[in-house]
DNA sequence: CTATCATACTTGTGATCACAAATTAATAAT
DNA sequence: ATTATTAATTTGTGATCACAAGTATGATAG
């Protein structure tokens, strides 16, 4: 698989596993890898030319975040989704996003917002082009342009671990269903981002997920 | 450091990197560290008798969860605590550990329950005693006990890394104050399981939570 | 053509080595 | 005695190798 040219160039100060998890981060989160789909260390390896040694930190650290799976034939898997899975991830996303949601928001500036107005434009012409693959990464641009804002050591990496569990499957699923039918709060937590008002981003963020993953939860039954 | 005595043998079936993590795992959550002691790969290898590699992948983990930190100047540490990790880490829980009570209720058989109040007897024992290691232990064990009973695949793991970075902090605040002042909702919790009470369960975990950590918090001002 | 078995190949694991960077120890100078 | 400079040691990182266990390939027999 040619990863190369979907990945960050190598920034000379960092540890080669550290790009290599990244670049891995990065591609599960922007939706190009499909659960299911089986990779080995040394092919990962050749694909960003380093030696194994740095592929296997990166892809353990994956592993044991549940973003991978190592099967007991010695086979590195992006995890499947199941119900068990997903009806706990719910949970998780519904209890941790709309209060980091929360704390971010003072630290969101003028800057940041036209960011994020801007992701959700590039986001709203994806759904109308039904480009999948943008739109998964639109959306996640968008969620984290709010998370990392406020730079939160513990709820940013814990959310960051939920959303690379279900974006291999958020992907499967909006390549299944288009891009047509999804609906968003995006709108109502840029005002309430606008208007500094908490409690609007939280319930925001908190129906953005909830509808997010009631569409997903169809599909997963279906 | 003398670590194999105080660390479970060697399964034959386990690798050596999982033995090397779980073994630093418990060693964390039963209150052994103390934030800021520092390590080097090559002194926990010869501690267990194995090479840097499986030392190395454990380690590299733990730093991902945040347990452990790695400083520019290549020393790995026990995580030191600070304000806003805490304030964090007291939402996470507030906001996954009742949850993942209420969902493990239901698994909850009589043989658990029973070990559940034998390990809050020797808990009573330990705080009567001021055993400060113990009482960390058992009370990880208590916990544990109940979130492990649903085996959640997603929730559960969240919440061990949670205890995997406040568990040496508390070590060293319930050596500081003594084991005397300490106030959990136990009780509450065991008549609760009794009585399949789902609402009640959940509650007594909350509270149990936040007297907690208010106690912590107070430590962390002074 | 199918089934069974042996061979070759691939893969994760763990050990070892080279290396640069950083710390510590030792030495020299004032 | 204190500081500055140099040498020696230690440390994480990445590459390479050996090995056991699994997978795929191909040969052979029926």
């Amino acid at each position: 698989m040619d990863i190369l040219s979907k990945v960050e160039p190598r920034d000379s100060k960092l540890n080669a596993n550290e790009w290599v998890y990244n670049s891995l981060c990065q591609l599960i989160l922007c939706g190009e890898f499909v659960p299911g789909i089986s990779f080995t260390f040394r092919g990962i390896a050749n694909s960003f030319g380093v030696s194994t040694m740095p592929v296997r930190e990166a892809a353990n650290r994956l592993i044991s975040e549940g973003a991978l799976d190592m099967s007991e034939n010695r086979r590195i898997t992006v995890s499947q989704m199941t119900q068990s899975k997903f009806d706990e991830l719910k949970v998780a996303r519904l209890n941790l996003e709309p209060q980091l949601s929360g704390l971010a928001l003072n630290h969101i500036n003028s800057k940041r917002l036209n960011l994020l107005i801007n992701i959700d434009k590039k986001l709203d012409y994806a759904i109308s082009t039904g480009n999948v693959v943008d739109y998964i990464k639109y959306n996640y641009q968008f969620h984290f342009g709010i998370y990392e804002a406020g730079s939160s050591p513990v709820l940013l990496p814990l959310v960051r671990a939920l959303w690379l569990r279900f974006s291999p499957f958020y992907r499967v699923v909006a390549g299944r269903v288009g891009t047509q039918t999804m609906k968003d709060f995006h709108h109502s937590a840029i005002n309430a981002i606008k208007a500094k008002d908490s409690v609007a981003l939280i319930k925001a963020i908190h129906s953005d997920i909830l509808v997010g993953m009631e569409m997903l939860n169809e599909s997963l039954n279906e």
